[in-house]
DNA sequence: TTTAACCTTCCCATCATGGGAGGGTCAAGC
DNA sequence: GCTTGACCCTCCCATGATGGGAAGGTTAAA
């Protein structure tokens, strides 16, 4: 299978696949003469396994190691279960900050007339100290 | 005043101070003979409305038009609501895609026993199609 | 044989921010 | 006057994940 299809049916573009391959998230792929990367459908397991991590929000660098459980016959559940939950903390605490931006933004914008007048709430709440 | 003053009494590093004048987000500042940047109170107060834009989630490209807004005596304020509700919503849908990442997350880490056996429908939920 | 659709590598851009090198300036204390 | 430490300057590079595009080679079908 060349790169093409395997981006198709993996939802991972060729650009991204390659780029995964050169960090070593994935291994070099056996190449055909004239240089063209060859897989099979065990990589397009691979990738799907990693595109649904992207999808919930894991960076590389989380997704190294999930993959790497997932190799992983002796892994305990143990060790899957902790880094989900260090993820659910990180994606907590990212909702919390925006859900506060979003509040203080909503409080100022609330108290804005919004007409052809210059006199506004937004921005003397942007120009005075919080 | 030197840049660093001013970076301390506005929270913004000196670093990002001279980025914000690279990009044209502020002003460039006049010199001393010797080539230091000499800034004046109200680039503090400039600052620091940047600064709380940001906080608050603005891109700069958003706050380069909050920094036109705020200097035109002639704005209309249903110009800056728009901008803050148009923002709003964009936090609002970057909230909801945390949101739904968080819920699948720990519907799947609920489900996972998490001990020393490899069985993990984490892993299993990231493998196959959701 | 031509053509279109592939594939390759390499460089650049995004966005906001920081690190650090290499070097100049200034003020205080001796 | 000289040293020292704390400033300041510019320039280049890095982040994280992704995409764009150039310049060129390969393949399969018409």
């Amino acid at each position: 299978m060349n790169i093409g299809k395997v981006a198709k049916s993996s939802s991972v573009s060729a650009k991204m696949i390659r780029h995964y391959e050169s960090i070593g998230l994935i291994r070099t792929s056996p190449r055909t003469l004239s240089g063209y990367r060859q897989y099979h459908d065990r990589d397009v397991h691979l990738l799907r396994f990693i595109r649904r991590a992207r999808d919930l929000g894991f960076s590389l660098e989380q997704i190294r190691q999930l993959v790497s459980l997932w190799d992983d016959p002796e892994r305990a559940s143990a060790d899957v279960k902790r880094l989900a939950q260090a993820h659910i903390a990180d994606l907590d605490q990212r909702i919390a900050a925006l859900t506060d931006m979003r509040d203080t933004l909503v409080t100022l914008a609330t108290s804005c007339h919004g007409d052809h007048r210059p006199d506004c709430p937004i921005l003397h709440g942007l120009a005075t100290a919080s």
